[in-house]
DNA sequence: TTGTAAGCGTTATCAA
DNA sequence: TTGATAACGCTTACAA
């Protein structure tokens, strides 16, 4: 493999002038400029960026720390800071982290040996050490699907208990009176959890008491849902309607409840959360909370590559969520032919 | 940031001695890495992986480009890489290219720029210069959903002509006669265009006549499946069943089909191709031609690392495929009762 | 406009 | 078991 070096002599100039065609081609004279492209060519050099990662101690690469690409949510939201970061030629290595904190600390660690100039992270623990510690060394990263709202540190969300509130209030006007949800187990991220107080914010507000038996937490995943829904229908008062955390979830519900004999709407209302790129093609079509993912992505991408410029700054930005009414929820008191549909 | 030179001074030890203690602890004294240990500590080092790869020419890193991230299945072979190279300590920097040709070679450019150590590629032309180039050049690579056969190459996917057949085959055992078929446009990709071909082999071998205004051509997407199914259905002697190539524009095929008003699956049988996690949660469940995603991707891994272990020795894996059946395909000849379902 | 030469943080060779 | 030191491919003052 031919170095700048090489080139440098096959073009009889030095290192520094084919580093300059390199980088800032005007600053050399056009003559030169071809002599040395033509050098270039005839060695069939390539440009080594892991090397100019050393010495300038930029790497142009960040690192993106998802749960689970899996998830049509994240996946979006990678596409996001992919497409953004890629127009400023920055690259992006990927971590999942399978919701386990202690694989986000090795990918932090990882990723930081790795000199990436900045991290992007969907993180279980948003007020854990690990972000503190960053937080404490300056180190440049911005959490993506965050819950926080203050202190030092740049992030892009949206307002999760709004969200939960909204959904809920959606179920409540249609009538719906026993109203479930399964939520991604608090203990793994507090996105579910504060979705959860918007439920019961909710339901205090419109003086439905809150039943404890009426949440289940479950694992973020179309089987968790699907397990879920059961435990709730086994009730002997079971719901009439329920919210899922989120679209995943949503969608394994439905065919638990499926599988249980219930149809759907008419049975059980299910909102979701997410409004994934397939929920409006579920059948019923997916009532959801929408949180621009794609673009929640590319605004993550922004605002890190912003703090990398010049550090400092934290910016926090809350996206607005919307409350997307399609099929999957229905009135409580609808008529239920029950031989024909 | 402190480096392996200050954490040597500060031991009273030479930067040697540093670096064995980070690379092979038990070539050093137990007293004298003790000693470096508790200097690492106290100057809060931090290992520059970068500054290694730069002297020993392994990034430890691996480009991983594929068409389409938000593409299910594509998220899946993704997880697959991940998680296997993950165990070897390999970081992997994801490429999406849109299925554009010209992203796909600037990815690779950038991606070799950056030295990764080698490249999984799923192609949209693995028979191109592109392809060629690599080989020629001898870059460590190996292809995944590949199509190849044969040649210096490396390579896993599936037998496209035989999941197109038997998914054919299974509609053709049902009784079905006009059997449409809408594929991801062939120039981008000959996946599609393989699996078009087991389509028409199996009618061949069938004595059902080819009829060239039952193929549609469109993007690999959702609303790709829905705008071409209405295309089918506007036909004067519409299909009875069709064959899409995969899950993704299966789903939205269905979406359509519905929009025009057919009931799924009497109206219409709708077998997919990929399997996709989601697939099973559709209604009616889809029935589809699965390939293992997963495991192709941490094949995949497998084969590239061995690779580049050790150059020469392409190996191509093609794996199997299985016809999935569920609820979306059913007999040509059921009793439709048209006004109870 | 171009060249000289130091320096980036590691590893690796050789010698002690 | 340890140390001295060259080397990796590039950028960047600074000088010419």
């Amino acid at each position: 493999m031919s170095t700048i070096l090489d080139v440098a002599r096959l073009a009889g100039v030095s290192t520094a002038t084919v580093s300059r065609v390199i980088n800032s081609p005007d600053a050399v004279r056009e003559e030169t400029r071809k002599k040395v492209q033509r050098a270039m060519k005839t060695c069939n050099y390539k440009y080594n960026a892991l090397a100019r990662g050393f010495v300038t101690k930029k790497s142009n690469t960040i690192g993106l720390i998802i749960p689970n690409i899996d998830n049509p949510v994240f996946a979006e939201s990678t596409l996001g800071v992919q497409e953004y970061v890629e127009e400023k030629n920055i690259k992006v290595i990927l971590g999942n982290t399978s919701y386990r904190p202690s694989q986000e600390e090795k990918l932090v660690k990882v990723l930081r040996e790795s000199q990436v100039d900045g991290l992007i992270i969907t993180s279980t623990d948003p007020t854990g050490p690990l972000v503190q510690a960053l937080v404490d060394e300056g180190f440049p990263f911005v959490l993506l699907f965050s819950t926080i709202k203050g202190g030092p540190i740049s992030a892009v969300g949206v307002d999760n208990y709004r969200g939960g509130y909204v959904a809920t209030e959606h179920l409540v006007s249609l009538g719906h009176k026993r109203i479930g949800i399964i939520s991604g187990n608090f203990s793994v991220t507090d996105r579910g959890y504060h979705r959860w107080c918007g439920y019961r914010g909710c339901l205090r507000d419109h003086g439905i008491e809150y039943d404890e038996n009426l949440l289940v937490q479950t694992e973020y995943s179309l089987s968790g849902g699907s397990k879920s829904i059961k435990t709730l229908l086994e009730l002997s008062e079971p719901p009439t309607a329920v919210f899922c955390s989120n679209d995943y979830i949503a969608l394994g519900a439905m065919k638990g409840a499926r599988e249980m004999g219930l149809r759907l709407p008419d049975d059980l209302s299910i909102v979701g959360f997410d409004d994934m790129q397939t929920a409006s093609y579920m059948v019923p079509a997916l009532t959801t909370v929408r949180q621009p993912a794609y673009e929640m992505g590319r605004r993550a991408g922004e605002l890190l590559l912003q703090l990398i410029e010049e550090p400092g700054n934290p910016v926090q930005d809350m996206m607005d969520t919307k409350l997307v009414i399609r099929e999957s929820t229905i009135s409580a008191s609808h008529d239920v032919d029950k031989d024909s549909k």
